[in-house]
DNA sequence: CTTGAACTCTCTACGGCGTAAGGTAATCTG
DNA sequence: CAGATTACCTTACGCCGTAGAGAGTTCAAG
């Protein structure tokens, strides 16, 4: 999970950063040299330097000499690392994607599709399953997703709390599911090893020590799971398995708040 | 960054180091002066730090420290810091919890006490959420406990590729509740501020800026949520709510299995 | 008892990190 | 032109994991 942490940083500053960033790139004549960068293209760089090389990659060093300058003169656009990372969030939370997640419909094609984008986001950007964001960033995007998320749940008899918990549920789901997946493929570049590869090279050492008929259970199903896959796991489908058991727990829940009314 | 990876180390020296450590702390007249530490006694402070610090502030030279030697001697026992925190993993997986999980009753109450099992050992140690464990350590101890869960829904009905994937789902959901829990929980010490502090700081500056009516769910509920709790969420309630939809949706699975087959 | 191997532990050093402090050069308003 | 303001730079601090080399301790063998 976490590494660096969203909201950080000075509230006034970042929600000026957030917020006005879009309108006013323009600046009447201030004395000193012509700023060489952007606060804008600074996100850029370090998005892309989160997303190709990881988050433990991303360092104002590094974002620095990719704009080529110093990495001190960052801190003539954006206050530290935690704002940068603050709006870094906001900014991909801001992603559009294709098709756009249906507004109509049916309830559970609506929260397949956050699912599943919100999914998509974090496969697009593994980095930001290591940003503790339990204290929300609040820019225009992460708030516009909120927004749509609760949507999709509204007026289906459940109270204003209830689906609450049930975005967060989902998404402490997608958040946990997509995680395992992410890990295991970036295990595999980490390492140079696929799990396969892993698994032979330690197959040898395991039969010393591990005694079969302590952990029969284990032994079985690891076994099939491996023959299945050629690795330990699918996590596409334990994705969508997990999806499908909330939803339909989701719909039992309805029809019971449904029935209670009358 | 602070997120570790575990079985990055050597296999051997690693496997050694889980499965060997229990018997043999006898040392048959080796030459040399004797050990000051053990692996064990380095296991314990490392994990005490973890437990109360926070893996970020995990460090050999911390660890030694507390130990009483310089961080260089920590090599004598444990490979590099890879290895160490396998062992801190498994060792940590070993822990006996009060009562034990039934093994006997129905599979709901099994999964439940697993669930509440793994949500209180993240809860004793927040740092294991920030341990990527994708490739497994393959000590006693998580074997152990991967059979236990394999075994909670072992009979039900399932193929065995579908029980591995349950169990997945259930971790994945348990880590991922877990997660937003522990990080409201360590904003609020780390920023020395709580929830509605830290909202309030953010309102006057966000009313300026944020347009109600473009985001009207989002107001509506985010105001019901916070009368509620006086912060913005209930991760317990949040993690009693999810475990209920995805034990209710594997209920409909087995359900559908038991007809196909009947 | 002496010697040499094995072993524990220490010191020093490297290149990385975020950013505080302070200096220099560029560009505006008067 | 002067003076203020801004952009950017260099240097420095205390952290990190661990490589390398060396000092001191304890054993078995000669």
């Amino acid at each position: 999970m976490t590494t660096e942490y969203s909201a950080a940083g000075d509230p006034k500053r970042s929600l000026e950063l957030l917020w006005g960033a879009e309108g006013r790139d323009d600046r009447p004549g201030r004395p000193g040299p012509k700023p060489r960068l952007t606060v804008d293209g600074i996100v850029r760089a370090a998005i892309e330097i989160a997303d190709t090389e990881g988050l433990a990659a991303l360092s104002m060093r590094r974002v620095a000499e990719r704009l080529g300058v110093t990495a001190m003169s960052l801190y003539t656009y954006v206050p530290g690392k935690a704002e940068l990372i603050d709006v870094m969030l906001d900014r991909v939370y801001g992603e559009t994607t294709t098709p756009a997640a249906p507004e109509d419909g049916d309830w559970r094609a609506r929260l397949q599709a956050i699912a599943r984008d919100n999914r998509a986001r974090y496969l697009r950007h593994p980095w930001l399953l290591q940003v503790a964001t339990s204290r929300p960033v609040l820019g225009p995007n992460e708030t516009a997703r909120y927004d749509r998320e609760l949507r999709a749940v509204d007026g289906l008899g459940l109270s204003d709390i209830e689906m609450d918990l049930v975005v967060s549920v989902l998404s402490d789901y997608v958040h946990g599911a997509v995680r395992g997946a992410v890990e295991s493929a970036q295990a595999q570049r980490r390492t140079d090893l696929t799990d396969e590869e892993w698994w032979q090279a330690r197959a040898p050492l395991l039969e010393k020590v591990l005694d079969v008929t302590r952990f029969p259970t284990a032994t079985r199903v690891g076994a099939a799971a491996g023959a299945e896959y050629g690795s330990a796991h699918d996590p596409a489908r334990a994705f969508e398995l997990g999806l499908r058991l909330i939803l339909d727990g989701l719909q039992a829940l309805i029809q019971a708040r449904s029935d209670e009314s009358g």
